[in-house]
DNA sequence: TAGCTTATGCTGAAATTTCAGCAGGTTGAG
DNA sequence: CTCAACCTGCTGAAATTTCAGCATAAGCTA
């Protein structure tokens, strides 16, 4: 059987080098604002380390291909690497073979229920059921 | 505002260290197979390093609170400390609040679209529909 | 029992990561 | 023009992480 990360690993195009945790911590950010200037993602990030550090962080994270800059006027303004769609999609795919034995129907239940949707647990159920059929009907 | 791993941090009882890379790879391991030995986990990494240095980090790991441990004869079986639904929940949450701004109707049609649903486009965008509107109606 | 295999506990050195600070460039206000 | 307030590039040392290997115990088989 084909492991996962084999799987991911393969899925990017001239694979790049892992990240370390406050290179993932930065992506994510990055990935939350869309786009960013060193300033704006210090501000984001939790506890964050000084202005130059985070400067760091992002000039390897471009030497690692996991994100890009262009220039505004006197500044960087950096974007991750991979479109917002593809990084929105691995990101799911990843939660679900890690957590949900890759199948979606049990993340999707999980998904219902949580509370930005406000959603109750009869509506939940029926969902549910409906995505199930329409899933069964397909194969 | 308050930002996601200030939430995240929060729910975390006795706040544990953060993860190192080869932490988290280990950790997404237990997560996928639920329980393992050493030689299960170091099976299912995709670049594993020698057996010794699986158990190291498994110590660590436990140092931090992040799995524990129980007998099974002569060796040791590694859990994941934070129950299985907790996880993936946590998971889960991360990944709408990091990808797809918090919403998670946007994150249920990218999951809809997923292979292994096998949904037709029409399918999908029925869903989605009923999705919204359900969530409409319960606010 | 002897010997092989497979465990864990532990240690410390190599490799990586993280980070602050210095040098120097550009912008804009006074 | 001059200065202050930004910015980036770069460097190297501190801190962390990763890992192999040694010592040792337990189970198993011949």
């Amino acid at each position: 059987m084909l492991k996962f990360q084999q799987v991911e690993a393969a899925a990017m195009s001239p694979s790049k080098p892992p990240l370390s945790r406050r290179e993932r911590e930065v992506m994510d950010v990055l990935y939350r604002v869309k786009e960013g200037t060193v300033a704006e993602v210090m501000a984001e990030l939790a506890d964050p380390p000084t202005y130059s550090a985070v400067r760091s962080t992002l000039r390897i994270l471009e030497e690692k291909g996991h994100v890009e800059h262009r220039e505004d006027g006197p500044r960087y303004v950096y974007v991750p690497a991979v479109g917002h769609e593809t990084a929105r999609r691995a990101a799911l795919n990843h939660v679900v073979d890690t957590f949900f034995d890759g199948s979606s129907d049990h993340a999707l239940v999980t998904l219902l229920r949580r509370s930005d949707l406000e959603l109750s647990e009869k509506q939940i159920q029926r969902l549910a059921r409906e995505i199930r059929r329409a899933s069964e009907e397909g194969r």
